[in-house]
DNA sequence: TTGTGTTTTATTGCCTCC
DNA sequence: GGAGGCAATAAAACACAA
């Protein structure tokens, strides 16, 4: 056996001990017997009388090894209270775990309250009150501790899952506003483009070549093209996206490039592309009435960028980005 | 009554502090 | 190196359903 194994080597606050074992057995407690009927509070009392008689809760041994012999044992054991068959049931089986009495228990309860480390001279006290060995009142405090720090961890999880939950709620809440923002935003782009389609396609008919269907790849090469660099403020303008994109004629607002000798043919290419309405605006060629094809621009063009690409500048098709 | 799960009391070994 | 705290664990006591 270690150092400290004993069972109630008197006051060894852990560290004592010694030889233990039934021969050594030698209870120590004479006090009275403890009365339920005692009000508890007075046992706090500084120099109270009161205590409890706690020999019958626990088997004590004595570290000197004893000099008693036989009888000696469980002497101050509480036979009026408990009866010849407990004592028998104790001096046959010594060594049987006894729980503390009720009282006991909300005695130390209160006192762990107050404060749950124990200092010696606090446990001394508290052994004599109770009539119990002083490392039984140590070894309580300690299995008492580790309980509540059980319970202090079981309610920190609690508080981490609750917000946990909140958080991933609100996510989710967000989530959903951002996906019905965006299909807003889809149906009144493609409400705007209507609209200016129909205003190009009544008021130039007559001055104005048959609208082209808008190729992709001419699109995108032009789109594409680092020489007509697309101004990326763009997308920050306070104008609905496709008037902000697709300024007519003033490409400075839409191209960086500068409107010098060789950006005519750069021109012709808009031309062919684009249609300039009578509000002034430029809008890829759609063959009147051909909505599928339409669709075809927006599903090519009007993509929204998915997740992780919001914050992209640089796209190259960041103009069309909401 | 009995099997089983939970709680309580106690031990052991390791660690830190003085 | 001793005192005391803590984690892990054993084991008795207890609660309770079947």
């Amino acid at each position: 056996m270690a150092a400290r194994s004993f069972l109630y080597g008197g006051d060894s606050g852990g560290g004592g001990g010694g030889g233990s074992g039934f021969n050594s057995v030698l209870v120590t407690n004479k006090r009275p017997p403890f009365s339920s009927s005692m009000p508890l509070d007075s046992h706090f009392v500084s120099g109270s009388t009161h205590s409890f008689a706690g020999a019958r809760s626990m088997v004590s041994f004595d570290q000197d090894g004893g000099n008693g012999s036989g009888r000696n044992f469980f002497q101050t054991f509480d036979q009026e209270e408990n009866g010849d068959d407990e004592y028998d049931d104790y001096f046959q089986h010594p060594e049987k775990k006894r729980r503390l009495k009720a009282d006991q228990v909300q005695f130390l309860e209160k006192s762990f309250e107050t404060e749950n480390k124990l200092e010696p001279d606090r446990k001394i006290q508290l052994a004599k009150e109770l009539g119990l060995q002083p490392r039984q009142i140590a070894i309580w405090f300690q299995n008492r501790r580790a309980r509540w720090k059980t319970k202090r961890l079981e309610k920190d999880y609690d508080v981490l899952q609750e917000s946990y939950n909140e958080l991933k709620a609100n996510y989710e809440n967000l989530l959903q506003e951002k996906e019905k923002l965006k299909s807003e935003v889809h149906d009144l782009s493609d409400k705007l483009l209507l609209q200016e389609m129909e205003k190009g396609t009544s008021d130039s008919s007559s001055t104005k070549s048959p609208c082209e269907p808008l190729q992709q790849e001419q699109a995108a090469d032009f789109l594409n093209d680092e020489d007509v660099g697309v101004r990326s403020d763009a997308t920050e303008s306070s104008s609905p996206q496709y008037v902000d994109l697709i300024e007519r004629g003033d490409s400075s607002y839409l191209f960086e490039q500068d409107q010098s000798d060789e950006s005519l043919d750069e021109e012709d290419k808009l031309e062919k592309m684009f249609v300039t309405t009578v509000s002034g605006y430029m809008l890829p060629k759609i063959e009147s009435g051909d909505y599928p094809e339409l669709d075809a621009v927006n599903s090519s063009y009007l993509e929204f960028p998915s997740h992780g690409e919001d914050e992209d500048e640089d796209q190259p098709f960041g103009f069309w980005s909401y």
